[in-house]
DNA sequence: CTATATTATGAAAGTGCTTTCATGAAAGCA
DNA sequence: TGCTTTCATGAAAGCACTTTCATAATATAG
């Protein structure tokens, strides 16, 4: 192979030039840890000065793929998207993939990812967090070939890795139960937009399980919900002016719970003696306002997801896996 | 060189199903004029029934028709990074360019990423969140024609956004002796990695200023840095145990602003009545706890930094811009 | 009908890059 | 000081096509 009197120089050329071989130039652009600093730097020096440009379809040829993993998720306002993200990202990081993100704040942009992402071919693998994907959806995503994972969102023919939502609510309740309480209300989210998954309501019927099952009581009015945030509406508010006030509350997500704590806190209730509070996510200041809650761990789920993602792009013939992450409780101060 | 079983078809596939060679298959797709008419024909039946479709091309494409624009962060532990981001994102998605997320997780990293992004990736434009950049960096980058957008960080040839720390901690420092304290401590980050920068430095400089210009003394013993997380470590809390305690602290961070709150409350003082705490950045829960902090538009400057390189990618030549994001003091309830 | 010019086609040699494997050098260890 | 490890490097085998070059097939002319 030789070196070209090309306007555009090849590796060939960055090799001839600095004296060392094309694999060494290719090294120390894709790889730089398996070169020494040295080399590195004579090889930079040389790219420079020849002004070599890497041709990406050469590239792209050379690798079978496009190095690209897209990331499809519903744009990150809750503070627990965040650190599922860091997951995803500090599992792409070591490797030589990419992370795209596709944010998604409508329900007519998840359709158009999930439609044109797989045509194009230009992602090797596909993770979704938390959005619905319709058995239509699925059998695209698997006939164009685009490894998926699914976030929080089960599905039969794709590979998922999925949160027990009911298990949570059954163990929040069956702990506040546990504690004593008999008079236990819940709070789920409101304004969740269209294209969001509703993870709340299953959390609920755990709660409800709990609840039958002791015995106990759930009242209508003990049953609100309130916007995702930490300012809460009128109605968390109205919950804690009831005539049979609760004495434990779960909120369907920590945010809710810090918000209603917030609120206890202005009314003069003791927490948690005068109210018991369970949240759930395990946000990062959950910790910090001493919230008792059930944790699920973002992080790893996003870390994981690569993982599964990466082992099927390498054996694509193993069977899609269905992981399921355990919840845990973590008890703090607020119960 | 074997035909695939893969649902995405080779040119050998194509020459196998139709029984004639690649070489031929090329030529009817490429220059149809040296192929016979029946051939052609022949290729293209062939191509329609196994369905395939050139992978180069369709890679190519993809790579073409939409725009890339690339995010160098350092990996987003802090809340802070969050809301930037979230500012970027936002601003991407509306557009029809990619956003690609380079997470920095050391020294060497960012090093590669400046180095080799502008040549290997064909990234239309390049955002740096918060990280240094040495001149030969941007002459790189300049020379590599890669428009860049420097967040957090200053550079004379390169377009930046900027947080005037020296200012912020001047406001903190007046704001706290308008109200009456002489004695102030300051709480610095002692962690960050050596890849990051360091605004804080300028925040206490602002801060010195501020009380040299009041002629108030800044001992030794209250200057102090500590892990930039919620638990601060000892020498936090030796701060609150000198003998003349101050009566105010300047955190260059919320987060360790809410720690010191934190640590104030076990030890029994009232904040802000024994302690007032101004902190900065005014992240999410900053509103939760009440902190008075200088708020700097963190979504905001993420935004605008998507703006800027938008605005120059479409007209190259206007001059590379210096934008300074203005702080504001947000007064609650821990001053 | 031969001899010759024209095509249409396939084998094989690129194309510019990545990656595996093997090797020589340097470093660590006894 | 000799022996094992580790590390940096190069040779070479792909990758999915394109192109060159030689050849078989056909057409054209004599």
């Amino acid at each position: 192979m030789k070196p070209s009197r090309d306007p555009f120089p090849t590796i060939y050329d960055v090799a001839q030039a600095s004296g060392l071989s094309i694999a060494t130039i290719s090294r120390a652009l894709n790889s730089p840890e398996k070169v020494s600093a040295a080399t590195r730097e004579r090889v930079m020096r040389t790219i420079e000065e020849i002004g070599f440009v890497p041709k990406a379809d050469a590239r792209a040829r050379a690798l079978q793929s496009t190095g690209r993993i897209g990331v499809v998720t519903p744009f990150f306002t809750a503070p627990s998207f965040v650190a599922r993200l860091r997951g995803i990202a500090d599992a792409i990081s070591p490797t030589n993939y990419e992370m795209v993100v596709y944010p998604v704040d409508s329900s007519e942009r998840i359709q158009h990812y999930v439609q044109t992402l797989p045509l194009t071919r230009s992602l090797d693998g596909l993770i979704i967090v938390s959005m619905a994907v319709s058995d239509e959806d699925a059998r695209r995503l698997r006939e164009y070939q685009v490894e998926t994972v699914l976030i929080e969102f089960p599905h039969p023919s794709l590979n998922t890795i999925e949160i027990d939502d009911f298990e949570g609510g059954l163990m929040a309740g069956q702990y506040l139960i546990a504690k004593g309480h008999e008079r236990i209300a819940f709070i789920g989210v409101a304004d969740l937009p269209e294209y969001a998954i509703h993870p709340e309501n299953r959390r609920l019927l755990g709660f409800r399980k709990a609840m039958s099952r002791a015995g106990l009581p759930l009242p209508e009015e003990y049953v609100c919900n309130v916007p995702y945030r930490i300012e809460l509406n009128e109605s968390a508010r109205r919950l804690l002016d009831l005539p049979e006030r609760p004495t434990a509350i779960f909120a369907a997500t920590d945010l809710q719970a810090m918000g209603l704590l917030k609120i206890a806190r202005e009314k003069g209730l003791r927490v948690p003696e005068d109210l018991a509070i369970v949240g759930f996510d395990d946000i990062d200041f959950a910790d910090y306002v001493g919230l008792t809650t059930i944790r699920q761990h973002m992080y790893r789920s996003g870390k994981l997801a690569v993982e599964l993602l990466l082992s099927r792009l390498k054996q694509p013939d193993i069977d899609v896996q269905h992981l399921k992450l355990q919840l845990e409780l973590v008890e703090r101060s607020t119960t």
